[in-house]
DNA sequence: TTAGGGTTAG
């Protein structure tokens, strides 16, 4: 009983104690509230009286902690646990070891139902004790289970002014709820904590606001809205806040309301950092304007604000995604070179783009360099390798390299698998894909949406449309829903199996699914009218696709154009290439090489080489099909000076001839009487497996019949048997179907 | 609790 009257004696001092530290809390936080509302004081506490029996037991069990420290708390305790009652002994005995904090968390862990108030005053006694991330735990386990908040906070609010005088633990809750996910929740409680006076955090308040943006369809207007309610209300937002705003913004691309919050950050007193620039860097760059963000780069220098890793690796990344690696690892050295060093996800932006771009030459030596660099290769890096592999066919390299990953204790996901599902499909091995698919499911991975589409497309690649179709209807079975991709994949497959209403029906489908056809719908089935020489088709579809505001890509006017090509209609090719180059649509390599070809197959070598000349003028670097059209033209047209010259070039380039383009060239030589050259070519191209037509055959048996080598003519006489009768067919197949289309 | 990485379709 004496313990008890202290302690109510002590009350009044604690309250004086209290008022002290809310007023002090008051003047920082609430320094730009125009109109602080009188506030309504925390009330006070007093525990429930106990019987001299139940004081007596209370202080034999805090004695007991107190004196056998060295124990733990369980046995300690054997003798009190029978008797122990949690709603009546719990806080005496708090009250008597609240000095000893580790002491306080072990004896809350052994009781095994706390009350409300127990739990309560412990977290106000982590607070105090300075140890929040307790305090957060406990908040944090209480409030998972959906108990009732507002009783929670009652009895916080009631301890308050005994156990805690800490504001710090209303943060803490804020937090909590902010962290599982009940905003409005947060929002009532800052309300709530404002007629005590107490402010939230700024920190706490920039966790909200981080969360409104996320997780709601409005989230820039709501955060704009909080900040500026918030402010009347004396939450003092910073440098931090800002960046949530011009990060959401740009979330949303609008990224020049993203920079003028950027530039008004000055007038509000909260100095832009480096982060508010490398947010707006990277909304510039996802937008597209990477010139912009160069210029961001240099104000950040004007401003003395060095750019970091993170303002770097956008940069990287974007040069990457423009397939401008070579420019990205340039930056990616610059950065180096002042001293910034590189992490995993910058060396895989990297390795992802020469991947894509089909260097895997330079993937691997990037990924070696990381090694060097101590960085241990994960499952995105290993998997962006396998995906590169894959793209290019190289599957056996791709199995080991799966291998290679599980060897080293990594465990390949969903995209790993994903990524080799649709490397078989691609390379028509579709039951590997299929027992990959297998596999996922033995060792618990789900495969998701990509996975089934990658798996239908494989399908659809082979002409299997209707299994397919059979696949992604058992899909839909397992609650996945069909995307714009799985449509498109559908619709191609429809398209290459030559059945283009279904196609179109497929695409009307989609939309009565909700799914709107997108470019790459359009240009498929636009591809599939060209092919069938319908080009009206195809222009009825491009109108509607420009009408519903779709951008046509360069694949969508690459369409076009080899459907004109194709049909000999040259005039229209060229008018869309001049028409291409005045709206600034700049054409590619593909769009040249469709002219190039249709104008060598009717031999006239001067317009290709003019379109030639154009497309190195406009900086479009000639490919592998550029050369092989430019050789087998030339050949044919007997111009053997430019064929050698366009061929030396490709081979320095690294690039293959074709066996068609072998044959039209060594036939050239021959008419030239280049018989040394002739022979190179020929012994080339058998060696690389190249089967050349029967002319060159007859061309290289009639030579080493007259010199006399009977064992060689012998030899190419099986050789012509065994494989020229089947490549006739093909070619004569080829020629056919060429001229079907024109 | 503010900034960057890998998988599907033409």
């Amino acid at each position: 009983m004496i313990r008890y009257a202290l302690f109510t004696s002590s009350n009044r001092l604690l309250a004086f104690k209290s008022q002290l530290i809310i007023v002090r809390y008051l003047n920082q936080n609430l320094s730009s509230s125009l109109n602080p509302k009188p506030t309504r004081p925390f009330p006070d506490y007093s525990p429930k009286k106990l019987t001299i029996r139940d004081s007596d037991l209370v202080h034999r069990i805090a004695t007991s902690i107190k004196q056998r420290r060295y124990e733990s708390i369980p046995r300690v305790l054997i003798p009190f646990q029978s008797i122990f009652n949690p709603s009546i002994h719990l806080i005496g005995v708090l009250i008597e070891i609240r000095h000893d904090f580790s002491r306080v968390c072990d004896f809350f862990d052994w009781v095994k139902e706390p009350t409300l108030e127990g739990l309560c005053i412990v977290v106000h006694i982590c607070v105090s004790s300075r140890h929040p991330k307790n305090a957060h735990q406990l908040v944090l386990e209480y409030l998972r289970k959906c108990r009732s908040l507002r009783s929670f906070v009652e009895q916080l609010v009631y301890t308050y002014k005994e156990w805690g005088l800490n504001p710090l633990v209303f943060d803490i809750v804020f937090q909590v709820l902010v962290e599982i996910g009940v905003l409005d929740e947060a929002r009532k409680l800052f309300h709530k904590m404002l007629n005590y006076g107490v402010v939230i955090s700024v920190d706490s308040c920039n966790f909200y606001l981080s969360r409104l943006a996320a997780n709601t369809s409005d989230g820039v207007t709501m955060v704009i809205n909080t900040i500026s309610e918030f402010k009347e209300l004396g939450v003092c937002w910073n440098t931090r806040s800002h960046n949530i705003v011009i990060h959401s913004l740009c979330t949303l691309k609008k990224v020049k309301e993203a920079e003028n919050v950027l530039s008004e950050m000055e007038l509000k007193g909260c100095s832009p950092d480096v982060v508010s620039y490398s947010t707006l860097i990277e909304g510039y760059c996802r937008v597209g304007e990477l010139q912009r963000a160069l210029e961001l780069i240099e104000q950040m220098g004007l401003k003395g604000i060095k750019p970091n890793l993170f303002t770097y690796s956008s940069i990287i990344l974007h040069l990457c995604k423009q397939n401008k690696v070579v420019d990205a690892e340039r930056v990616f050295r610059e950065m180096m070179s002042h001293d910034i060093i590189p992490d995993k996800i910058v060396y895989t932006n990297l390795i992802d783009g020469f991947c894509k771009l089909g260097n895997l030459s330079a993937a691997y030596r990037l990924f070696s360099e990381m090694q060097k660099q101590r960085l241990v290769p994960d499952v995105v890096i290993y998997t962006t390798l396998v995906c590169g592999l894959c793209r290019c066919g190289k599957m056996v390299e791709a199995d080991k390299l799966l291998h290679q990953m599980l060897s080293e204790g990594l465990k390949p996901d969903e995209v790993t698998y994903t990524a080799l599902i649709d490397g078989y499909g691609k390379a028509d091995e579709t039951k590997k894909a299929f027992s990959l698919h297998n596999r996922m499911l033995q060792i618990g991975l789900t495969p998701n949406i990509v996975t089934y589409t990658a798996l239908a497309d494989g399908l659809c690649k082979k002409g299997e449309v209707e299994t397919a179709n059979e696949l992604l209807h058992e899909m839909c079975g397992k609650g996945l829903e069909l995307n714009i991709c799985t449509y498109n994949s559908l619709i191609n497959g429809l398209c290459k199996a030559g059945n283009i209403e279904q196609a179109v029906k497929l695409m009307e489908d989609m939309e009565l699914a909700g799914l709107h056809s997108d470019t790459i719908t359009y240009t498929t089935v636009m591809d599939a009218y060209c092919k069938s020489r319908e080009m009206a088709r195809a222009h009825e579809l491009l109108r509607e696709m420009l009408d519903k505001g779709l951008q046509p890509t360069i694949v969508t006017y690459n369409v076009l154009m080899n459907g004109f090509c194709t049909l000999g209609m040259l005039e229209d090719g060229k008018r869309l290439l001049s028409w291409m180059l005045d709206k600034g649509v700049m054409p590619n390599t593909t769009t040249y090489n469709s002219l190039m070809k249709q104008l060598s197959s009717e031999h006239n070598m001067k317009a290709t080489t003019e379109i030639y000349r154009g497309m190195c003028s406009q900086g479009v670097m000639p490919d592998s099909n550029t050369y092989n059209i430019l050789i087998k033209g030339h050949s044919k047209a007997r111009n053997m000076k430019e064929a050698c010259y366009f061929h030396s070039e490709m081979v320095e380039k690294g690039f293959n001839l074709r066996a068609t383009s072998y044959s039209a060239f060594i036939k050239g030589l021959f008419k030239k009487k280049k018989f040394i050259e002739a022979r190179k070519l020929f012994e080339e191209m058998r060696q690389e497996d190249l089967v050349a037509d029967k002319d060159v055959y007859d061309l290289f048996l009639d030579l080493n019949y007259k010199e006399g080598n009977m064992e060689v003519t012998l030899e190419l006489c099986d050789e012509v048997i065994e494989k020229c009768l089947v490549v006739e067919n093909l070619e004569t197949h080829d020629e056919k179907n060429i001229a079907s289309n024109i």
